[in-house]
DNA sequence: TAGATTGTTAATCGATTAACAATC
DNA sequence: TAGATTGTTAATCGATTAACAATC
């Protein structure tokens, strides 16, 4: 392969360009440069360019970029054009609420089924889907072929599932529970959402801002 | 001030570190050096030793960290210590998961209001706290004294009311709609999640697997 | 053709890693 | 004291920005 490996930086990137430019493509926007897609994203156009030429050149010269076609390119390089199973464990209030993101369904994510340990959740349906009891799991990650487990229990419990889900089949993982979960087995690709990281990360800079704040008085 | 200005990467590591740390604490290890903590977080010492001197020496020479006195540290660094108020604007699924995240609470970061425009969920309580009507929100913002506002409300809602907020006196804003929120009053701060963002990367992380894996056969 | 803007190379900047003197 | 490990400076690496020739 002559493709030299993709920093994280920039795939981390690659989703934002894709809002962007679906925000772009609502308002019917047929083209755009990247220094006037750099100026409403607050990057450079340099770093654009830079990010897009890493899959190939979307764009031509004197006229910058089709927002369809490179909308369309991004998606494709993110995967969007596939068809994914997944499976939500946890059905509490964020299981629930991933579930009904239908956002997700759009885009290629098919919520198959949903699994918790509490009696009380199971048998209930969410959006059609009903809620089955953990101890079906296996069977039902095998016979529904289910690319990606999402996360939403508890650590100790994330801990101990994702590796049979890898065993099980499951390519993916979306983990919501505070723990880096890098599955033992290398076989599975582990995406963490660490909310309490995020909501410690937005104290930090408050008190830093104010800080700040006081010392220019 | 001679503090030289933090990077985002650093201040991005310091949750992660609270969470090693505050899960050795629970296994009651007193002490660790740099290169016992690198080795369970997958980073360099060196990375670790250069992120905590940002902040000051926690450490002694030739014993290492005390673990319980770092995570505190560590907690102050990322402003634990503070008691926030917060209110969370969307009182569906999402909303509804985060005020029921106690975790939040005795991190310091107090739900004191719920809030929607479906009156099907007006009235119904949370963990005790009432969901209140949109039209409420000013009187209590501003009543309240709340610091931090959480959006879990479609994006266009979320841009009108984020800079209302911001007039009302709010400091903190954990934008979980899929529009980047940079305020127009630069007088507070956003920390966004996009979920759809971190699903995108999964996918991208998995089709490339995919495709490294079907080149090594 | 002239103007605009890309794709890409080169320069700069910043972050990570390595090394080691200081010191517990 | 000898061994261990930090705090910190220096070296390396990688990512971002600038510049510009290619070209639509």
């Amino acid at each position: 392969m002559n493709d030299k490996k993709i920093s994280i930086a920039v795939i981390k990137r690659l989703p934002r360009y894709y809002r962007y430019l679906g925000d772009l493509l609502e308002n019917d926007l047929v083209r755009i440069s990247s220094k006037e897609l750099s100026e409403k994203m607050g990057v450079t156009a340099s770093q654009i360019r830079q990010d897009l030429n890493n899959f190939g050149g979307f764009g031509q010269q004197g006229y910058g970029y089709n927002v369809e076609h490179l909308h369309h390119e991004i998606g494709k390089i993110l995967g969007l054009e596939h068809q994914y199973n997944i499976i939500i464990i946890g059905s509490g209030n964020l299981g629930q609420a991933l579930a009904n993101y239908t956002d997700f369904e759009r885009r290629g994510f098919h919520v198959k089924g949903l699994f918790d340990i509490n009696p009380r959740l199971v048998g209930m349906t969410v959006r059609g889907i009903e809620i089955l009891d953990i101890d079906k799991i296996e069977d039902f990650v095998k016979l529904m072929k289910i690319d990606i487990a999402v996360l939403t229990i508890p650590k100790q419990n994330a801990i101990t599932i994702a590796n049979d889900l890898v065993k099980w089949g499951v390519k993916g993982i979306w983990n919501f529970a505070p723990v880096d979960l890098k599955v033992s087995i290398k076989d599975a690709v582990v995406e963490n959402v660490h909310l309490a990281d995020s909501l410690m990360t937005l104290s930090y800079n408050l008190i830093t801002k104010e800080k700040e704040d006081a010392l220019q008085l």
